[in-house]
RNA sequence: GGCCACGUGGCGGAGUGGUGACGCAACGGUCUGCAAAACCGUGUACACCGGUUCAAUUCCGGUCGUGGCCUCCA
């Protein structure tokens, strides 16, 4: 079975084969660490998560080596910090604490390498000085920068002719530039900003630009070329572009990555997200309390993936209710079922064309009906699902507080049966053997009102938290 | 203004130059004291206008709409 990728450098699915079969590198551009991650962010989390999954399925766990940055110096972060009245330090590992513990609950794996930017200053200043070294970039007024000019085919990636750029005219010619251009690979730093000394002879300590640390760490984790590089389509320009003049013009490589891999944008509700719109959503927001109800993880997971990662995508109440839906049902079949199996080919299958997920989960639907559920689990776990019904209570959070009840179940204490429900339960059996029906369906609607659904079966009456 | 995506039935969402993927919802049925669940069944969709073609939702051009980048925003 092929593995296809689309790729953004050459606008076209091709065939992927990793440069070294027994280590596939993967980078993928990491979370600036200033604040709580949003719903955005989650995206290319949870997509190049798959797609990691994936390549150890079929390369084999310790033959990938996935590596995703931390970004933990950045004006933003500078200015968060101040705001705050707190360290840097403290304000990027707090951050950063939360990012883990979100991403985790999305059932994302633990990349293979989490470098930090600030750990990295010494490869990054060597990149720099190399760059000078070959001409490719100049130090002015304390500045380094990288000569656009320099890279004739600056520009592939995104698709932007050098000239046509210069003449959009919108960009912001510093005296220190040569170019309009040109880009910071380092900056001097005033007394209250974080700075390391500086390269190339310059006396003031600095700190660096934006591009350069991607470029560091990914030379220093994968290589001078590696495989797949993952992020926003956003990042294509300028950061992607930038990174691979940098990395190529360091190197004097070709390419930097073989395959440049991007997800696309999302939305909510039809608009764009923005903190001006008032619809801006965090994944913390998401997990404890979204529009009533506290959401698992996995259901975050399941929307995300049921649109293909590279259209754009709406992220709606509806579509998440209806995504914890769907594995609510498929979940309560999955009970007693043992993961033993290999995953069905026709997942692996449609995960293999350019990760297509929403025809995987067609492919998922299609093992429900025919009852396949060892092969559901099995396919579900490639895709990074529990199939574990206590992973994904939907809770209200205001609603499972007053009751008790939806709260001390829903927090996936399964084998704690309240005591009160039992006894109800008893009482209509006993109002049904003696036809009192009348008595049955009120105690049913008592039970509603308290959130618990019950189903008679032939062997007897079950309950669960409605949904 | 320049460049680039996207626009599929009530909703979500794949895909394809030629007899309606898939899911949710809805409706009908079986079952049930009633329900729920389960199972069975039911739908002539591809923004608009032109063009190419024996044939276009699928290719080409234009229009409109939404969004992205060009401003260190995933």
């Amino acid at each position: 079975m092929e593995l296809k990728l689309y790729d953004t450098l050459t606008r076209e699915k091709r065939v992927f084969n990793p440069l070294d079969q027994d280590c596939v590198r993967m980078y993928v551009c990491g979370p600036t660490v200033y604040d709580f991650a949003h719903i955005g962010n989650a995206r290319p989390v949870i997509v190049f998560d798959v797609l990691y999954r994936l390549l150890r399925h079929r390369y084999g766990k310790d033959h990938v080596k996935y590596v995703r940055n931390i970004t933990d110096v950045d004006d933003k972060i500078n200015a968060r910090a101040a705001e705050r009245g707190i360290a840097i330090r403290q304000l990027t590992e707090e951050t950063y604490k939360n990012f883990k513990e979100d991403v985790a609950a999305l059932g994302c794996l633990p990349p293979d390498v989490e470098p930090r930017a600030t750990e990295h200053i010494d490869e990054m200043k060597t990149l720099i000085a190399r760059l000078v070294a070959s001409g490719n970039a100049y130090v002015e007024q304390e500045h380094v920068l990288f000569s656009v000019p320099s890279m004739t085919d600056y520009g592939r990636l995104s698709k932007r002719p050098l000239d046509e750029m210069i003449a959009g005219a919108r960009v912001d010619v510093a005296p220190y530039k040569r170019d309009p251009m040109d880009f910071v690979l380092w900056k001097p730093s005033k007394e209250n900003e974080p700075g390391w000394p500086s390269p190339c002879g310059i006396a003031t300590p600095g700190r660096p630009g934006w591009h350069i640390e991607c470029s560091a760490m990914s030379w220093k984790h994968l290589g001078e070329t590696f495989d797949i590089h993952g992020g926003g389509i956003d990042l294509v320009f300028p950061h992607h572009e930038n990174e691979i003049a940098q990395s190529r013009c360091a190197f004097h490589t070709g390419v930097m990555a073989n395959f440049w891999m991007h997800n696309g944008f999302l939305q909510v509700e039809g608009e764009k997200m923005a903190k001006s719109l008032g619809n801006f959503i965090t994944i913390r927001e998401l997990l404890e309390n979204w529009q009533g109800y506290a959401w698992p993880g996995e259901a975050l997971r399941f929307n995300m993936l049921r649109t293909h990662y590279r259209q754009p995508l709406d992220w709606t109440y509806n579509s998440l209710d209806e995504s914890h839906k769907i594995l609510w049902d498929w979940y309560e079949k999955l009970q007693n079922v043992a993961s033993d199996t290999q995953a069905p080919d026709s997942v692996v299958r449609a995960l293999c064309d350019d990760l297509n997920t929403p025809q995987a989960i067609a492919e998922l639907h299609k093992l429900h009906r025919e009852r396949n559920y060892s092969g559901l689990l099995a396919a579900l776990s490639v895709m990074g699902f529990s199939g574990r019904r206590q992973k994904i209570p939907r809770i209200a959070p205001a609603a499972g507080a007053a009751s008790g009840i939806s709260s001390a179940v829903g927090a996936g204490q399964a084998g704690v049966v309240p005591e009160m429900i039992e006894k109800l339960i008893n009482a209509r059996a006993v109002a049904r053997a003696a036809k009192n029906f009348a008595e049955s369906d009120r105690i049913r609607g008592e039970l509603a009102k308290m959130g618990v659904v019950l189903k008679d079966t032939k062997d007897g009456t079950t309950w669960e938290i409605a949904r």
